[in-house]
DNA sequence: TGTACATCAGTGAACGCGCGTTCACTGATGTAC
DNA sequence: TGTACATCAGTGAACGCGCGTTCACTGATGTAC
């Protein structure tokens, strides 16, 4: 009996121990960061899950179907780690914050670099998923919430909070892809993640001279 | 014998009239607007030029290297394109010209969705190619040229000049890449290019107030 | 406690697909003599 | 003007590949009685 039960391999048919859809998605998110998003394939996500390739499309219809919960889970990491990043800077200024925030999105990009380009390609995905849209928003707001908070403490009190909150994620988003593509590093020998925040901070804050006499 | 000249289908064995090396780049940049990055194959491309579908191998290996010379392509219509506009705003100050730039960026990445892609994907290409890197160098230098125009014009002398054009360039690479896959319509309605320029315009130039203290 | 039945997660074989790449070839063109 | 030869762009058949999706199935589990 002992002997019966180490041996034992996965019986055929045997039910996958416990959630298997959630297995899936962690085996995409892994699978995604191994080999990026153009290359991914429902069949690499069952071989790393140890099931047949055609288990998938139980859980999740087809790979589009996979592509949104894996987004959705890349959505919640991520508000998960710009949030952590605010609670290890919870007594610095909002604009200090913001520019940390910056660099925490980089950071990201950085740790999942497949998973981040699934999150912001919505063609990979149903784009029109409740649970996307709700996690992307999700993200989205918090950003923005935040912009205000620097608007409460004087930051361009005056400028269109979502206006400011689109420029600053365009930001942080343009030096994210330029940094995880080498982009930046073709033309910016120092594109660590403490030179791309500095840059942004650049932007941000660096005062503004008066408007020079046009011609 | 005009009744032969006219009928007379495309031989076999008969030499593309020209440049098909040219002629295959050129069907590439449309077939990658048509279809995108991702779905774009060199049997397509063969396809849209009427040739065998082994002939791109004859000039470009492989498909790596066809996409590298529509990278480079890429990079002159994109120079041509921002020096146009600078051209056409001649008489502006140099950081209104600035935000323009931002919105011709946008504009590009509207027109060719698709090029704009291989562009900024190094992976797609041989990235080292000198060709490529010359082309690329070639884009920031004239990005980071004009921000030296707008430092002698007093926006933001003192700051580094290469970090600003890097900052600028990311500002509207992030604006142009969430525009073009539809993520900054989800959170913010008016996303036409006008708007975004209005947006790029606000971070660049927006009077910064003092700093409220901190707590 | 036992039986009959419904549910449903996962299997594995099979499908058709378009792809990139290889390769021996054809035939037009240019060059040397 | 004619002949022999080298070059080389493009052909078309063939290859092996991994893919997404479909589908009849198996067998474990839960439920009703």
């Amino acid at each position: 009996m002992s002997r019966k039960s180490i041996d034992e391999p996965r019986a055929v048919g045997v039910h996958f121990d416990g959630d298997l859809r959630r297995a899936l998605v962690e085996a995409a998110v892994v699978a995604l960061d191994d080999v990026g998003a153009d290359n991914l394939s429902l069949r690499d996500v069952a071989r790393r899950s140890g099931v047949s390739h055609a288990a998938p499309a139980h859980h999740f219809g087809d790979k589009a179907g996979l592509l949104t919960a894996v987004a959705v889970e890349g959505f919640h990491l991520f508000v998960e780690h710009l949030a952590h990043t605010l609670v290890r800077n919870a007594r610095r200024d909002p604009v200090d914050q913001l520019a940390m925030l910056g660099g925490a999105y980089a950071e990201f990009a950085d740790l999942h670099p497949g998973l981040f380009e699934v999150m912001f390609r919505p063609r990979l995905t149903r784009a029109n998923d409740p649970d996307y849209e709700a996690a992307s928003a999700n993200a989205f707001e918090a950003l923005r919430a935040h912009i205000e908070a620097c608007q409460r403490a004087g930051w361009r009190p005056d400028a269109d909070n979502r206006a400011l909150a689109v420029a600053a994620w365009a930001l942080a988003h343009g030096l994210s892809v330029l940094r995880s593509q080498g982009s930046l590093a073709r033309h910016y020998t120092n594109d660590s993640l403490r030179s791309v925040v500095k840059i942004g901070a650049t932007l941000l804050r660096e005062p503004v001279s008066s408007r020079a006499p046009d011609g």
